[in-house]
DNA sequence: TTGTACGCGTTATCAT
DNA sequence: ATGATAACGCGTACAA
């Protein structure tokens, strides 16, 4: 403490020490060209004083916040979550804090309301979220603004500094495939709204698998939602509504899968042993419906941590191995899927 | 624009405007002494210019950062996300952001994390979500370091000032009352883990529903979990296997209630014909699982957005009518509930 | 009602 | 290797 009783600056540091307060700031910023003895005796008082540098007035000299950002747009509650677990386990004995800012997607301001963001908080760096992550323009305007970022998302949109991806497609072909090989001929597919690219590559997967296997996929079998429950319920509804009526269907993501099983069930269809069902995020909601869903394992908490990593890894004090770009779903098998009846 | 190219700053518009900055900062922080024709002046020039004050240096002089924090410490991940929504909504259009700050209730250093992380960050204010919420020490703490907060909890446990609270006491009442009117004499409860305000509370309105009908409450049919969907499975198994067993269950919240149906489901009881079951919270899980969960809708989201009114609402505009403290949480009849067999 | 001078705590420039 | 001095952008005391 100093004279004032308030808590101790850079000056106290200084004046204590003996030094200049530059010399602290170099101490501090662990500035190469320092005595030894010189760190030595500042980093003591340090110590001894408490001193913690004031991140308010580090921001206006530096003209950049020790903020990471989470820009997102409405996907799932789920996977923001998880999301924002990841980001703080990284963040988690830095001096940065995380902010969260959701977007809207489909509103025209939203590329300004960014940027007034971005201008405003002068945030160090941001996460951004699929499906905004696909923006192009958005990443090229945090670019612009000297803010730094990383895009997650289902395939390899921009360069590695730059993007933590999974690989979804592959992914979807294991599971699809899996289901082929428990006999199943006639699969439908709930697919994700267009425009996302994780819909996009989650129907690829879904067609490499049944390519492989000869399997002709017509186009009824084929229904689309937006990611939410009772989308999932709606797009079921009309796949089991086919005659002949599949004996499998695969959703591409949980929640959907969820209102499959609960649309087959209102209709007396039982999961699994009329109808199988394959998932995608493994969400605590495959776990606890009944029965318990098999689906497809995305690591987006591991990405999401990555990703931060990658924003505020250079302030780490070792150099630890570079953080992948690219990570691997894996198929958990549940009660959901069984041969097909008869 | 400056003549540098940069953003303009207060002394821009001072220079533009012919005023000194000092008068722009009164324009800026609304004045009341202030000639109209000064202000008007000066507020066109910081249109035309699109000046935003720098909330960096704001801060530093103001030693008080523009942020919201929500400190949490693991409840379940919807009420989480559900406080951020609410949070956001309150202060979407002002120049506060929100950052997150998870702490480990059970850490002898917890108190010390966030003296630390409010020093550091200077946040404005903080709201404080259950249970953590319950800890004075954290609240005294909090004016200590003269950062605003408010508590969200399941009693008023604070001033009004402080507080935002739900009734959750009456409404389990009413809930277990309604199963009492279905017939149900044989009810069992699965309450939340010791130490939370918000399972006591519960339990109590539990005591008090079957009080008023007459009903004894053996020791036998309490079963403790810690709001997770395995520890509802785990709670629920116990009661299962009463002799006799219940015809209904209430269960603190809707994760567990989903255990008590998983489990019950997994032993051949039927929900409702066999056995009711009603949760706590009104969390998307209610509604997906089958059958679609009676509960009680806990307002949570409305909640959090007026704790966040209640720290910022000064900065507003106009002067709204006062943020409520008392939130009333209501019954959601759904599927899940009929009056016992034979 | 408005302006002057200075403080907030740090980093950057450019000397030595 | 270290230090004096000036930014950084805004708020406040106090004077006018």
């Amino acid at each position: 403490m100093n004279a004032r009783g308030a808590k101790p600056t850079i000056n106290d540091v200084a004046r204590v020490a003996g030094v200049s307060k530059k010399t602290v700031s170099r101490v501090i910023n662990r500035s190469p060209l320092l005595h030894q003895d010189t760190r030595e005796k500042v980093e003591k008082v340090i110590r001894d004083l408490g001193y913690v540098p004031n991140p308010q007035a580090r921001a206006l000299a530096l003209r950049r916040n020790f903020l990471i950002g989470l820009i997102h747009d409405n996907p799932n509650a789920q996977m923001v979550l998880n999301v924002q677990q990841g980001i703080l386990e990284a963040l988690h004995g830095t001096e940065f804090a995380m902010v969260i800012r959701p977007v809207d997607r489909n509103s025209s301001a939203m590329l300004d309301d960014v940027r007034h963001f971005l201008e405003q908080q002068r945030l160090y760096g941001v996460v951004l979220l699929p499906p905004i992550s696909e923006n192009d323009e958005l990443a090229r305007l945090c670019e612009e603004l000297d803010c730094k970022y990383v895009r997650m998302g289902s395939a390899e949109l921009d360069d590695p500094d730059h993007m933590v991806a999974s690989n979804d497609r592959e992914a979807v072909r294991e599971a699809v495939s899996y289901l082929v090989g428990q006999g199943h001929k006639l699969i439908g597919l709930v697919e994700g709204p267009g425009g996302f690219r994780s819909a996009q590559e989650r129907r690829l997967g879904f067609e490499d698998a049944l390519r492989e296997a000869d399997i002709k996929l017509p186009r009824s079998l084929i229904a689309t939602g937006n990611y939410t429950f009772e989308t999932g319920v709606a797009a079921a509804s009309k796949l089991l509504d086919l005659s002949p009526r599949p004996t499998a269907i695969f959703a591409s993501n949980d929640e959907m899968a969820a209102g499959v099983v609960h649309a087959a069930r209102s209709r007396g269809i039982d999961v699994p042993a009329d109808l199988s069902v394959i998932g995608f995020d493994d969400t605590p909601i495959a776990a606890h419906i009944w029965p318990p869903l098999t689906t497809v394992r995305w690591p987006i908490v591991s990405m999401a941590r990555a990703a931060a990593f990658k924003l505020v890894g250079g302030e780490k004090r070792e150099a630890e191995t570079p953080e992948p770009s690219l990570f691997i779903s894996s198929l958990i098998r549940r009660s959901s899927v069984a041969p097909p009846a008869g």
